[in-house]
DNA sequence: GTCTATATTTGGATAGAC
DNA sequence: GTCTATCCAAATATAGAC
């Protein structure tokens, strides 16, 4: 079996196509979507320029293959931190606790999902999108977890509302994310934690 | 004196510099920074492109001019909301309840200083400092709007500390902001005010 | 101040030879 | 897939006549 694996393309880490997106999620992140021009992209790249039209017919569709790229990075990395936790309470705040070593390794640039929206309010709604599934994702799990929060201490946390509380929490989680960019200072997340725990009274 | 007055020239309303802001301001913020060319503010505003360049050296000091205007704007329309209301703890609210209309008002696109710093992170630091200078500015308010409550009831609000609330206060602000731009609905703005409330319990 | 014209660069995107 | 050359539009900004 191990010497007939050679029908298909083997595609290596440096391939093409994923030394684009790196280089774009890079760029687009730290200078913004509309500063930064495909030309860079191909040239930091180090691909051809018909190679690169070739994977993206147009500056959009590079555009959401880096959303989409940074939204499964941004679940996987919320996994991690959850699984890190072992009480309910620890489950809970592993979200918000997660912004601030984010940012810390995103040179405060604020939330790539948000930012992009703000760039690109009366062009392509799929860039939008994907950032609104991102975050009804992160909200659902955060729902889950203060839903197995109140019912790990019902006398504690039986008056709340799951719903309530997790709308609350992104509200809170994209403040830490705007605020610290702006900013470029970590007080934003470290105050969004105390702000979440005040909310469930902790 | 009421014939006396023309030895300086007369800026109307409609004058070419507030023409110019006003496409500006608009633009700015319903497209993007980036997104928006100068010749389009320009054609927008009917001045020539002389008259523009003699009083915007460059893009990028219309962009401070805009920012500044808005900041002043933001202070005006904040003093308005406060005014609004006579307890202690509807004033401490006001600023969070003033997020929503301004979201209605203003077709969802997020905040300003913020947008225009995600847009511009390697560009010109005078944009970022301006929001900053503002997030500064309305976070004091807040905490002074904070001590007020506190002094009117020391029993329910005395284990409250203002620098935190305050601080705290802003991020969940900065995040209606940003979560309703991105998801273009109003509950962002909502669930900021039930935010605040549980803030100081009340 | 206005108007036209223009310089210059960069943007996104394509064609054709290899 | 790569490479070079190129198209076209739009970007920022300037010059000169009126």
């Amino acid at each position: 079996m191990l010497g007939t694996m050679s029908t298909t393309t083997q595609k290596p880490a440096g391939s093409p196509v994923e030394r684009i997106m790196a280089v774009a999620a890079d760029l687009f992140y730290k200078q913004g979507y509309r500063a930064t021009g495909v030309n860079e992209v191909i040239d930091k790249s180090g691909v051809a320029k018909a190679t690169f039209y070739s994977h993206f017919p147009a500056k959009d569709d590079l555009a959401v293959a880096y959303l989409e790229q940074a939204r499964e990075g941004e679940l996987a990395y919320l996994d991690q931190c959850e699984a890190a936790e072992t009480e309910p309470l620890g489950r809970f705040l592993s979200v918000v606790k997660s912004v601030g070593p984010w940012l810390i390794g995103h040179d405060f640039g604020g939330c790539p999902f948000i930012n992009i929206t703000a760039e690109t309010h009366d062009g392509d709604d799929r860039l939008r999108q994907v950032g609104v599934m991102l975050y009804s994702e992160v909200e659902e799990r955060v729902k889950t977890l203060t839903g197995k929060l109140i019912a790990s201490d019902p006398e504690r946390y039986g008056h709340l509302d799951a719903g309530d509380v997790s709308r609350e929490y992104m509200v809170i989680v994209a403040g830490a994310l705007a605020l610290a960019g702006l900013h470029r200072e970590l007080w934003p997340a470290e105050h969004a934690l105390t702000a979440v725990r005040r909310l469930v009274g902790a």
